[in-house]
RNA sequence: GGAGAGGUGGCCGAGUGGCUUAAGGCGUCGGUUUGCUAAACCGAUGUAGUAUCGUAAGGUGCUACCGGGGGUUCGAAUCCCCCCUUCUCCGCCA
C-alpha cells in the first residue's frame, strides 16, 4: 500500500507510476483518491469539533450532577449532538471503506532502477551464468519424458486421486525432491545466516492483505473450509491455502515493533505452495511447469530502509548460490516496468535453462517491497528507544521453487541411457548417485 | 466437543458508569548529588488521525485507541451482545 500522502502531495508520481506500468485503467483513480482524501479530511475535523464539545459538556454534566443540580436541558442537547456524531461517523466509514478499497489495489511505486517496458520482452538481462551448460551427443528427453521412464514422476495418478497439476513424486524422485529441499535450507541456515521457519500452509485474510494477494490477486488462491456449507458458515473460519511461505513468515511479524538492532531479520522456510491457477490455461501446462501444488523454500528479510537494496543484490545471490553448487546454467533478470509484480519496487527474477524446452524456466523472483508490505501489515521498527516508529522494508525471494529447479536438474543431468545423475551436492542427501 | 480463568501502555499490575488527563511499580532517557560506581531524589517517557504555526527539525490544540466488532447512555476500560485469542482441566484424536 502506498502512503496517502503520497497521492495527496504528488498525485502525478503516482500516475506517472500506473502509466510505467502499463495500467492506464487505474489512473482516474488516483483522482477518486484525491477527491475522498479531501471528503474524509473534512468529515474528521467537523466530528472531533461535536466531540470535544461533547466531552466539555458530558464534565459539566457530571459537575451539576455532583452538586445535585438540574442538568435535563444539557442532557437533551448533548442527545441531539451525539445523534449528529454517529451519523457523521458512519459517513466517514463509508468513505474510509472506499478510499481502503481503491489504496489496497493500487500497485507499489518503482524503484529509479527499473527499466522501463512494456511487457516481459523488455525486461533486462542482468547476468547470465552458463559455464555448466551441457553439449549433449544425443537427443535430451524432457522432464516428463525421464520422469515417466523412470518411474520417479506420475502425473496420471496425481490427476486420478487429485486433478491436473498436481503429481506425485515416486520412489528415488521423492527422495531427490525432499534431498533438493534439505540441501536449500542447510545452505540458507548455515552459509547464509537464515533462521528457518516451517510455517502454517494455511492463513486467514488479514495475512493475504498484509503481503498483497488480497483483495486484488484473491482469484490465484484456494480458499478453504468445510463441504458442509452451513458447518462452514457457522464456523466463521476462513482460511486460505498459502501461494508461497512469503505469506505466512512475512506476516510473523505483523503489528509489531521491531527493534533496530535485530535488523536485518532473515527467515528460509520450506512450505508447498497452491495456486488456483485460474485463467491460465493453455500456458506452459506441460508437466511441472505450472501446478497447483509445488514446493519451494522461502527467503524473507525485515531491513532497515536504508539498507534494502543492499540486501536485495545478497537476496539473489543468496539464491544464485543454490543454482551454482547444484551446476545448473541460469541467467538473471531485471523485471521492466510493464512486468514487475504489483508490490514490488524492484524485481530479479532467476531463470534455469532446459535443455530439452531451449528456454530459460523462472524458477525464483527476488523482490524489494521496500514499505508497501509493511504498511499494510504494520510492521514497524524504531532506532532507539525515543525514534519515531517507521516501517521496515521487507524482502523475498524463492531459493528456490523445486518445479521448475527438477525440470533443469533431471534434463541437465540426463545420461545417454535415459538415466539421471545426482549432483555432487546432493548425494549426501539423496544416499545414491544415480537414478535409474 | 465440554467446563473454567484470563487478554489494560515497552513490561508487571490496579481499576464495577463522571476527581482516571489509565493508580502504583519496573524499565528507559534527561537532570541533581557523587572521586568513580551504586543508591536516593526530581522530571520526562505510547500509537494514530486531524487542524494550525514553522523553510525544516518540531511545537501547540482537538479526536480516537484498555484483544476485535456492535449496542445501551448526555457520558463506557467499567454495563449488554457477538467474535478472536491465551492458559488450566475433562473427552476425543495423529
Amino acid at each position: 500500500m502506498i502512503d496517502i500522502k503520497l497521492i495527496r502531495e504528488t498525485p502525478e508520481k503516482v500516475k506517472a507510476m500506473l502509466e510505467a506500468r502499463q495500467q492506464h485503467a487505474d489512473l482516474s483513480r488516483v483522482d477518486d483518491l484525491v477527491l475522498l482524501d479531501q471528503k474524509r479530511r473534512a468529515l474528521v475535523a467537523k466530528a472531533d469539533d461535536l466531540k470535544a464539545t461533547r466531552n466539555k459538556v458530558s464534565d459539566d454534566i457530571a459537575t451539576i450532577k455532583k452538586q445535585k443540580g438540574n442538568a435535563d436541558d444539557k442532557i437533551a442537547e448533548m442527545k441531539v449532538v451525539s445523534d449528529n456524531i454517529a451519523a457523521l461517523d458512519a459517513e466517514l466509514r463509508t468513505i474510509e471503506a472506499e478510499q481502503e478499497n481503491i489504496l489496497l489495489r493500487l500497485p507499489n511505486m518503482l524503484h529509479e532502477s527499473v527499466p522501463l517496458g512494456k511487457s516481459a520482452d523488455d525486461n533486462k538481462v542482468h547476468k547470465e551464468v552458463l559455464s555448466f551448460k551441457r553439449e549433449f551427443d544425443f537427443t535430451v528427453k524432457d522432464h516428463t519424458q525421464l520422469g515417466k521412464a523412470l518411474g520417479i514422476l506420475d502425473f496420471e495418478r496425481g490427476a486420478k486421486i487429485s486433478g491436473a497439476g498436481f503429481p506425485v513424486y515416486v520412489g528415488k524422485g521423492a527422495s531427490l525432491e525432499r534431498a533438493l529441499i534439505n540441501f536449500m535450507l542447510d545452505m540458507h541456515l548455515e552459509k547464509h545466516g537464515y533462521k528457518e521457519i516451517f510455517p502454517p500452509f494455511f492463513v486467514n485474510q488479514e495475512s493475504l492483505r498484509g503481503t498483497g494477494q488480497f483483495p486484488k490477486f484473491i482469484n490465484q488462491v484456494y480458499k478453504v473450509g468445510y463441504e458442509d456449507e452451513e458447518k462452514y458458515e457457522a464456523s466463521g473460519v476462513k482460511l486460505y491455502a498459502i501461494p508461497t511461505a512469503e505469506v505466512p513468515i512475512t506476516n510473523l511479524h505483523r503489528d509489531e515493533m521491531l527493534k533496530a538492532a535485530d535488523l536485518p531479520i532473515k527467515y528460509a522456510g520450506y512450505s508447498a505452495c497452491f495456486r488456483s491457477e485460474a485463467g491460465s490455461y493453455g500456458k506452459d501446462v506441460k508437466g511441472f511447469l505450472r501446478l497447483h501444488q509445488f514446493n519451494k523454500v522461502e527467503m524473507v528479510k525485515f531491513t532497515l530502509p536504508e539498507t534494502s537494496y543492499d540486501e536485495l543484490e545478497l537476496l539473489v545471490q543468496d539464491a544464485e548460490d543454490i543454482l551454482q553448487a547444484l551446476k545448473i546454467p541460469y541467467r538473471v533478470l531485471l523485471l521492466c516496468s510493464g512486468d514487475i509484480g504489483a508490490g514490488a519496487a524492484k524485481c530479479y527474477d532467476i531463470e534455469v535453462w532446459s535443455p530439452a524446452e531451449q528456454r530459460f524456466l523462472e524458477a525464483s523472483s527476488c523482490s524489494n517491497f521496500e514499505d508497501y508490505q509493511s504498511r499494510r501489515a504494520h510492521i514497524r521498527f524504531k532506532r532507539d528507544e525515543k525514534s519515531k516508529p517507521e516501517f521496515v522494508h521487507t524482502l523475498n525471494g524463492s531459493g528456490l521453487a523445486t518445479s521448475r529447479l527438477m525440470v533443469a536438474l533431471l534434463e541437465t543431468y540426463q545420461t545417454k541411457e535415459g538415466k539421471i545423475a545426482v549432483p555432487d551436492v546432493l548425494r549426501p542427501y539423496t544416499r545414491f548417485d544415480m537414478v535409474g
